[in-house]
DNA sequence: ATTCTTTTTGAGAATGAATATCATTTTCGC
DNA sequence: GCGAAAATGATATTCATTCTCAAAAAGAAT
């Protein structure tokens, strides 16, 4: 593992909350002094999603890691705001492994984002 | 509405199972003879789909177009061969509801696609 | 440590999907 | 038919991401 790779990492890290865009790791390691080109950023996001030590989401369009030291989750995410809250419900992952299977399906992988307007988004809406 | 914009609908109504791609849509309306420029197929299936006549999802980074006149539903995707299948789980879709609501949003929309390898993909592939 | 080999890096070019521009039709209300 | 308003198409542009390739760095072998 490269410092270059380890920094990407370390980022990610430290703020198990967020989910980062190539663009966002990039600018924040320029930042605090880090000469890395965004070549650099993309594949050391692929290499460290490869190596599970990150995971992957992506709305509107754009790809955003996360730490993957962290439970299997899916996301909620506000459509005004940009808020993210993390959820999971073992039941909807049941169902979904079900509904693979009855369709002879081997389930690898999903993608679950929940779209709406948060509680601060709401207001003022015509709710 | 045109005659650019009900070619585009009538071709997609005419295969309620396919999932087409903008590009997919302009291709095969110049196949049998309409002459349509990209920017015009992009305008009609964002309009058709303002007007709820189609819907989209979108997978591997490609926004894709299936007719409205169907029930709700979600998409399960073989990675390696592309097939598509649509299943409606009503247990998922109270989770989701209520997943939202507990975080106090309001839920407006989601996008969930299972990936996973077909029935005829699993074959000699150490299953 | 010095060479040799492999991997990583960065600047910029290239890609691919989607959108914007804008002059030219086409459509529609009257 | 006439004029306003909307739609069209060729092309340029954007945006995120990937590719290219020469230079730099890291690892291995001696």
């Amino acid at each position: 593992m490269t410092a270059h790779r380890r920094a990407v990492l370390a980022l990610i890290e430290e703020e198990p909350g967020r989910h980062w865009s190539a663009e966002e790791v990039a600018e924040a390691l320029r930042a605090r002094g880090v000469r890395i080109g965004v070549a650099t950023v993309y594949r050391a996001l692929a290499a460290l999603e490869a190596e599970g030590r990150i995971a992957s989401v992506q709305w509107h369009g754009r790809r955003r890691y996360e730490s993957a030291a962290k439970a299997h989750h899916d996301h909620l995410v506000c459509i005004r705001c940009g808020r993210v809250e993390e959820f999971c419900d073992p039941a909807i992952e049941e169902k979904q492994e079900a509904a693979a299977y009855a369709r002879g399906f081997r389930l690898l992988g999903h993608q679950l984002v929940l779209f709406g307007l948060c509680a601060d988004c709401q207001e003022g809406d015509g709710v």
